[in-house]
DNA sequence: TGTTGGACGTA
DNA sequence: CGTACGTCCAACAT
């Protein structure tokens, strides 16, 4: 079969929709006016992937007219014992077959048969003619029909797993070929359909017995030979095994509407699809639609076309004369060494629309080209487009360059589109949006080889122009995404697709996400200072605590062991001390600190407390230890912040991560202690918002009693607590107000019940009874809580104060664990989003209004909620005014954003 | 030498 | 059976 071949699928109606019934939560799926939807969602959601996996050229659909058919006159008890359709399920069938109208797919029904007999005759016609042939069906009496060009996709696990069934796997599954499967079926029964067959025979005796004999008849005929009980169920039950074989073979020569050659797929009715999914609120499936239909799939083999040159000392003044002329913008890539803060070049790549691309060595320029390069850098008129922008920026400051005028980021680009990716590679970037491989295609001069490698062997040199050029084509790519090009509903012609249309996220880019760049470099570059004699005394004091910890736990267990090892613990806590077994984990039973803080409560066995003692102090120490070694020359440490990572807006930080320094524990606060104001500065100066998830929630909830406890001027937990528990504040307990400060923390998580009764250490009952109490007061908190999770199904993702986008697809899966994953994310992605859009906000009108004073003071750290900045002296009045107005003032909401500051010469006192 | 899972620090 | 991260280490795979 060759490509041209036409495939001809054939599906199931009944079948599939009943199965996508029991599939999906019927409480998810149900429009506005409350028809229930899953069935046709599910059905729906199948049929599209099989549109795209399959690439059908003929589909013809099939229903069950009624429930009565020849089979159940031939034998009243077939299919009985069925209970009644169930109340939302009726209707639904109407409404799959609206959508296969508006897809344009054709249905075909036979009375007094089923779907499967239809769909028998019409595998065979298309056999007939020629045609591969794909079934899906829940109804396995089609394995049948299984042979070399007839497959069947039969449904697992909700609606997105199918098997696969081909020859082999018929075989490998039943252990009998497809044509066997009907014998097979009638000795085995089928309990679905109330085919009882013969007791105590399973698929491998009706197997070796179908071997043996041949088949059915032989089996039949020789049935006195087969010894033991199952030969006398055998003998006992052959009337059934016979009325299985004759009720469970398909009819294949049915007069039918229309055959196969006839159902040639024409291709979906545009403005149909749209009036459809719109009635029934299917705006996932109708961009999921689009996405794999309407997508234009080149699957392109083409590369880029290039003319680079690789540029020597004198040359590049030139170049960029007669390339880069001024309003055009350049794609620029570079190669070298990034990280703390700084970087080294080993190479630059620029390249232009029209394909002219040059690459030079930055340690090789003469005086005009040092001058030329560095004065197109510094030009905010002349525009560049790069993927990654703050290592190249970091790495040209290095080299004495200013780089103005980037105005687009591609891996940003990338992250607003779709936040949840893994990396942001530019390869793959380049394939998906510009359906082209980074290699270079071969000009007409014979220049470069296939392999993009220049004549010269210069492989490195023309990746990197490469990469420069597709840059610049990705950023338009890039920009039609996020502009909102081809919106469904201006033009509905085009039709929306998934990561398409964020309006929002032109203005996140140009407002916030490419200026925040250079405030974030300007931060890595700076770093914070570092005590390291002091550094090194903590490191002594915790490696010593560590040695006593380990020394103690040996004394108790009579030997040395790897205590950094949990499954050597295990086998010393489970297995030789026999203590009681914790939550279950994939490697055995867990030895967290939870668990052991527990088991300890239980049995107060000494080696737990040695153990959790040792846990802690290990934990400190390593701390310290990657601290000290990521001191730079000039005593201070250069974190790198990442701006694409977390699927929630916020950043991330690494080598060293400084966002995770302790300051829960008194001797956690020792290690903050270490990063102190720099030479020639006054003091460090710590700025927190206080709740700020919490006052989000009051802002978008609107909740009257939420935004009250924040202008009640009380302390937020306990006004809550005083309104949970209906008490006057002076009489809520510290008790009480731990209980609801977890409530208040745990509500942006999606916190459940046995959640909070394990975190507080209380009954379910009673953290339920807390949860019902709390919302009995803050109900409109549970009212937005549930609407924000309903809007994302409905729109597939959800979306902060400043339109960052998250997709959840999970929340429309048939699994319910990634169902209920998609849906906490769904609750946490606003709030948590929301917060780092606004100090994200916050630190650009903060680093602004220093300039604008003309204050020599600086931001260094952003940990989330907290901004640490490093106060030039004199200034700490001013900055302090400072910081409070622009944290306070990034964003208007129902209730103050509260900040706390606080100076010292060290984190820890300025955290006071 | 690279990857995975458990554990644990922060917001 | 609470979201978002990064790092360390042991264990396992290659």
């Amino acid at each position: 079969m060759t490509e041209s071949t036409p495939r001809l699928l054939l599906l199931d109606g009944h079948s599939l929709a009943y199965r996508a019934f029991f599939a999906l939560p019927v409480e998810n799926f149900s429009t506005a006016t409350g028809q229930p939807t899953n069935a046709v969602f599910g059905f729906t959601s199948m049929l599209i992937n099989m549109l795209r996996d399959e690439r059908p050229t003929h589909i013809i659909v099939s229903f069950d007219v009624s429930r009565q058919s020849f089979r159940t006159e031939r034998y009243a008890e077939y299919k009985a014992g069925r209970s009644e359709t169930p109340a939302p399920f009726q209707g639904q069938v109407s409404l799959v077959k609206e959508v296969l109208d508006a897809l344009r797919i054709p249905i075909v029904e036979k009375p007094g048969y089923e779907a499967d007999d239809v769909i028998a005759t019409l595998t065979k016609q298309g056999r007939e003619a020629g045609m591969e042939v794909v079934i899906s069906t829940g109804d396995r009496d089609a394995f049948q029909l299984v042979e070399e060009h007839v497959t069947v996709l039969y449904p697992v696990r909700g609606v997105s797993e199918v098997w696969r069934m081909d020859p082999a796997a018929v075989e490998a599954k039943y252990f009998v070929p497809p044509a066997q499967y009907r014998d097979k079926a009638a000795l085995v029964g089928e309990t679905s359909d109330n085919l009882p067959g013969v007791p105590g025979v399973g698929d491998k005796t009706a197997a070796k017995w179908i071997k043996e004999y041949g088949g059915i008849d032989g089996v039949v005929a020789n049935a006195d030979k087969i010894k033991g009980k199952a030969g006398d169920n055998l003998r006992a039950h052959l009337a059934d095994v016979l009325r299985n074989y004759e009720i469970n073979q398909l009819v294949c020569d049915l007069e039918l509407p229309l055959r196969p050659e006839d159902a040639r797929w024409p291709g979906w009715d545009r403005e149909a699809v749209h009036q459809v999914f719109d009635a029934l609120e299917f705006r996932v499936l109708r961009e999921r639609l689009y996405q794999y239909l309407d997508a234009v799939e080149p699957e392109a083999e083409a590369g880029f076309e290039l003319d680079g040159s690789v540029l020597g000392g004198g040359e590049v003044a030139g170049w960029l004369e007669s390339f880069a002329p001024a309003g055009a913008a350049l794609g620029v890539a570079v190669a070298g060494r990034f990280g703390r803060g700084t970087g080294e070049l080993t190479g630059v790549a620029l390249a232009n629309a029209e394909g002219a691309a040059a690459w030079f060595d930055p340690a090789e320029l003469d005086e005009g080209d040092e001058a030329a390069v560095g004065a197109w850098l510094a030009d905010a008129k002349r525009a560049k487009v790069i993927h990654d922008s703050k290592p190249a920026l970091l790495a040209f400051r290095a080299r004495g360059w200013e780089l103005r005028g980037v105005t687009r980021d591609t891996a940003i680009a990338a992250y607003l589109a779709r936040p949840d990716q893994r990396t942001y590679d530019l390869t793959d970037l380049a394939l998906r949006y510009l359906h082209r491989e980074l290699r270079v295609d071969a000009p007409d001069n014979g220049q470069l080889t296939i392999d993009g490698l220049g004549v010269d062997g210069e492989a490195v040199e023309q990746n990197l122009m490469l990469r420069a050029r597709a840059t610049l084509d990705l950023a338009g790519a890039l920009d039609a995404e996020l502009s909102g090009a081809g919106r469904g509903a201006e033009s509905p012609s085009e039709g929306p697709r998934v990561g398409t249309s964020v309006e929002h996220a032109a203005r996140l880019m140009a407002d916030v996400e490419l200026p925040l760049v250079e405030v974030l470099a300007e931060m890595e570059r700076t770093g914070i200072t570092a005590d390291t004699d002091y550094l090194s005394d903590l490191e002594s004091t915790f490696a010593a605590g560590v040695k006593e910890a380990a020394q103690a736990a040996y004394a108790v267990v009579g030997r040395e062991f790897n205590l950094g090892s949990p499954k050597q613990l295990q086998e010393i806590l489970f297995g030789e001390l026999d203590l009681p077994k914790t939550k279950r984990i994939k490697s055995g039973y867990t030895t967290d600190a939870d668990a052991l803080q527990g088991l300890f409560t239980q049995t107060g066995h000494p080696l737990l407390a040695h153990l959790l003692r040792h846990r802690d102090v290990a934990k400190l120490k390593s701390t310290v230890d990657g601290l000290l070694k990521s001191v730079s020359d000039d005593g201070r440490i250069h974190t790198t912040y990442f701006q694409t990572v977390a699927a929630t807006g916020r950043l991330s930080s690494t080598d060293p991560n400084l966002q995770n320094i302790p300051i829960r524990t008194e001797e956690g606060r020792r290690i903050r202690r270490a990063f102190v104001v720099g030479a020639g500065f006054e003091c460090l100066m710590s700025a927190d918002y206080s709740q700020i998830e919490m006052r989000i929630m009051a802002d978008l909830s609107k909740d009257e009693a939420l935004i009250q406890a924040f202008n009640s001027g009380a302390d937020f937990h306990a006004a809550t607590a005083s309104s949970v528990f209906r008490l006057p504040i002076e009489e809520v307990t510290a008790d009480h107000r731990r209980k609801i400060k977890a409530m208040n923390y745990g509500l942006a998580y999606g916190l459940s019940v046995y959640g909070l009764s394990q975190q507080l250490n209380i009954p379910t009952d009673e953290a339920r009874a807390l949860m019902d109490e709390y919302f009995e007061r803050f109900g409109g908190v549970r009212d937005y809580l549930q609407a924000v999770v309903a809007q994302a199904r409905q729109d597939g993702y959800t979306q902060t104060i400043l339109g960052r986008r998250r997709y959840l697809p999970d929340l429309i899966s048939d699994n319910r664990q990634r169902r209920e994953m998609a849906e906490r994310m769904a609750l946490n992605a606003p709030i948590q989003g929301s917060a780092a859009d606004i100090i994200k906000v916050a630190m650009l009108h903060v680093d602004r209004a220093i300039r604008a004073e003309g204050l020599r003071s600086r931001m260094l750290l952003q940990v989330h909620d907290e901004l640490v900045f490093e106060v030039a002296p004199g200034e700490r009045e001013a900055m302090e005014a400072l910081v409070r107005r622009e944290m306070g003032n990034a964003h208007p909401l129902s209730v103050p954003l509260e900040v706390s500051v606080g100076v010292g010469h060290d984190w820890n006192s300025a955290d006071h």
